[in-house]
Formats: C-alpha cells, sequence, structure tokens
DNA sequence: AATGCTATTATGTCTAGACATAATGAGTCA
DNA sequence: TGACTCATTATGTCTAGACATAATAGCATT
C-alpha cells in the first residue's frame, strides 16, 4: 500500500467539497492555515497552496489579518482558449483556407495609437486576411503589427500563411487583453463575409504586450453563425 | 537599507524580459532550476514558482527530464469572469436596477428538453427579467430553473432580486457551459433593450449542472454597447 | 471624539533539504 | 531485433522553520 503524504490537492478537493456542502457556508470564515495544517497532518506551505489555488479560482477570499472566507459571490471563471483560426477550423473536421486581402506599411493610425500607446512615430504594418473553412467565409481579420517591436514582420509577405501563426511562432506576448462584443457589419466586411450588410457580427478583439511593449492589435470578425464556446 | 531577497516576481519578470529579447528563443531549452537558482542566487523553490506560473499563462512548457523550453505555439488561454449581473454593473460605478417581466410554472419546453437533456414530465420556471444600468436596459434575461432539481426556486418570488443571485447562493454547480454570439434583436427583444429591431445584440448562453443534473439555462441578450472584456 | 502609536495576527514568501515521479537512454537478455 | 530493466535527470511536491507585510484592534494621547 502506498500511503501517500497528503497532497496540495487532496486538500484543495477536500475544502471544495466542504464549501459546496456548506460546512462553511458564503462568507463565513473558514479556518486559519495553521489550523488546517494541524487538521490534515500536513505543513502550512501545503496548505497555503491549496488556499492559494482555491482563492485564485474565486472560490474564497484571502486578506492578511482578516483571514479566509469562502466567497459570497463567487466570480466563477471559465476558461477561455484562444486558438489559432487554423487550428479551430480544423479541429470542427472542415478543411481551412488562407487569404491575403491587403498588406501596406503605414504610420500607426490615431485609434490604434490610442489603443495601445504607441508613441507618433510609430510605424505599423498593416494587414487585411480572410480565413475560411470549406470555401465558406469563417473570419475576417485585421491586424496591426508593431514594426518597433517586431522589425521582423516587415520582411514577411503573409501571401501563404496568416500573420497570426507568424506571431505565435515568433513574437510571443506577455500580457493579452480580449474584448468581444456584437456589432452591425459594415459595407465591406458583409461583402467579403457573404452578408447582408447591417447583419449581426461577433467581434473579437485582442490587443498583445510583451513585457510592457506593444506587438499587435487585432480584429476579427465572425458571421452571425458563429459560436464562441467554453465550459467549466 | 533593506535589501530585500529576489522574489519569484523579479525571476518571473527577468526571464520574461529574457524571452522578450530573444536570449532564449521560442523553442530553446532554458537552464535547469538548479542552475537559475545558482544565478539568482535563490532557492529552488523559488524559481519553481517563477517557472511554474510562466508555464500557466503559456510561455513556457515543461516536461518532467526533459526541461523547460520556451513554447513554439502558446496556447494560450484566457480566464474569463463570469460575475453577477449586479456587480458587474455596480464595478462600472453605475446604480443597479431590476425588474421581473414573467414568472410562470411550465412543462419543459423541446428546445429546452434537448438542450439540457431532460425528461418529457420536467417542470421548469420561467422567468424574464430585465437589469439596468443607471435606468438604461443592460441586459434582457431569460431563464428556465429545472424545478425537479431546484424544487425551492418555485418558493421564490424572484421580484426583489435576480434568480442569478438565489442560484449563486442556493445552488451551486458543478459544470457549466457557456456560449457567446451575435444576433439580431427580435421585435420583443428590441422593446425591452430600447433599440431597433434587428439591431446587433450580444448573446450569452449559459447551461449549469450539479453533479450531472440539469440545474437552469439562461439566456443574457446585451444592447451592442455591450464589451465582453478579459484579459491574460 | 479624533488621532496616532503599537502589539497582534493571519497570510505571503523564502530557504534548505528531502523524496516522488515521469521521461529518457543505455545496457541486458531472449 | 525487440522487449525489458535500470540508472539518470529535471521537474514536482512536501516539510519545517523563518522572516515579511498588511490589516486590525486596543491603548494612549490630544
Amino acid at each position: 500500500m502506498n500511503d501517500r503524504r497528503t497532497s496540495f490537492r487532496d486538500i484543495k478537493s477536500e475544502l471544495e467539497r466542504r464549501i459546496a456542502r456548506r460546512v462553511w457556508p458564503p462568507g463565513a470564515i473558514m479556518p486559519g492555515e495553521e489550523a488546517l495544517a494541524a487538521e490534515f497532518g500536513a505543513a502550512r506551505a501545503t496548505v497555503n497552496r491549496a488556499l492559494q489555488e482555491l482563492a485564485r479560482s474565486g472560490l474564497i477570499e484571502r486578506k492578511r489579518k482578516s483571514g479566509t472566507r469562502v466567497a459570497l459571490y463567487p466570480v466563477r471563471e471559465a476558461r477561455l482558449a484562444i486558438p489559432l483560426v487554423r487550428k479551430e477550423i480544423e479541429t470542427k473536421g472542415a478543411r481551412y483556407a488562407y487569404s491575403l486581402l491587403s498588406r501596406e506599411i503605414v504610420a500607426a493610425p490615431d485609434f490604434l495609437r490610442a489603443r495601445l500607446d504607441l508613441p507618433e512615430t510609430a510605424t505599423v504594418l498593416h494587414l487585411r486576411c480572410l480565413h475560411l473553412a470549406d470555401r465558406a467565409p469563417f473570419q475576417y481579420e485585421e491586424r496591426w503589427i508593431n514594426l518597433d517591436a517586431v522589425p521582423d514582420a516587415a520582411e514577411e509577405p503573409f501571401d501563404e500563411t496568416g500573420p497570426n501563426e507568424w506571431l505565435v511562432a515568433n513574437a510571443p506576448f506577455s500580457r493579452a487583453e480580449f474584448v468581444f462584443r456584437a456589432a452591425r457589419a459594415g459595407r465591406e466586411e458583409a461583402a467579403l463575409l457573404q452578408l447582408v450588410e447591417g447583419e449581426a457580427v461577433f467581434v473579437g478583439e485582442r490587443m498583445t504586450w510583451l513585457a510592457d511593449r506593444p506587438i499587435t492589435f487585432v480584429r476579427m470578425v465572425h458571421p452571425p453563425s458563429h459560436r464562441m464556446v467554453t465550459e467549466i
């Protein structure tokens, strides 16, 4: 028999169970790390790790001196995987195709400078692409790449593979910000996605930074049939 | 002078910086924990924590025996916080208001039986509510609660506070599925959200289960000004 | 009553050392 | 050649003890 030591996972799931069974109802203060460590026969650091993970997932709230309490309104977190468009399409069993619509190096437009906090002198690579699934338009991508941060991008044609694939392999990021919203298709978007103008489109925007240097901003427009799905 | 010890945060950001500067390009193997610990003059556990956090954020990949390498195709996961509508509105500094539009107990409609995998005999509580931020419509909520799983809900009037607040405190869930999409506002939705019919709305749908028992299905409709924001 | 100091307390983080475990590769045997 | 065993190695986790830090409560002072 392998009597393993109690792991932080065991402690974590036992605490989860107790919270679910309302041994500690929402808002209640839980025992301190010291007490839990004694109960589980583990070191305080082990209990600490379990509690920190629970706090990160939003189930409990911790404050120095005050102690640890079960969250009153647990902010549940869904993990939203952000795959490459190509992978996303291939996962659905459809054939992926890509086409580059335009490519130009320009001074950063005002809205972009504001969004990414770029200097006046910044030049960017502006790309417009279309991603298709089984010949049907799947995503219209409009992207700006900060050439000060990623000068190599200026040498890339991006005519065979999309800029996301290249960036993923060549310009890692440490921070990203996502915005999702609904909008009406403009004339150009509608034409590209084969929609009626004014149709509802699902828009995702992403900004990425690497150690506070802005890397890229991308707008991804999907037809209304698109579903963004996730689960806990 | 207080020459503080090097923290796992310092190590983490220094490693991030080096990855950014391509000291270790994507795919490259980084030094082992032991070596990094020696370099930074810290304990291995401290380096370990920094590396684990970087791995969790997707920037690096770790494997026993093989070592740690900079991710080639970082599969990034955004954490999507799903707060209570009320909290969401209050966080923005707006005044929250709620109103119940209708409440009835009915046999589960077909589409719902299919979505939640309910038996033919299932009865559900059907609620329609409106959430307002500073008197402006913020979210139209249409909800079905499985009364077989949550019988107490039948006793609740839901005229003062919304069903989500009650459920959060009274019916925990273990699994949830989310769908986000764009759609055009129907006549009723448009009227309630004070929009023109056919306007683009942001729709979120959520299904929850507790140990495989379906709890509730909710459709949340937002006006096009709505932004769902998250970051890594 | 209001303010400021101080002790207390629970969490946050670090260290040093240990054992656990997965993955690899080399060596052994049929 | 192929299957198996075993040593090696880097990460994964745990322990015990220590100091750091934020937040609080109580006390003293104004």
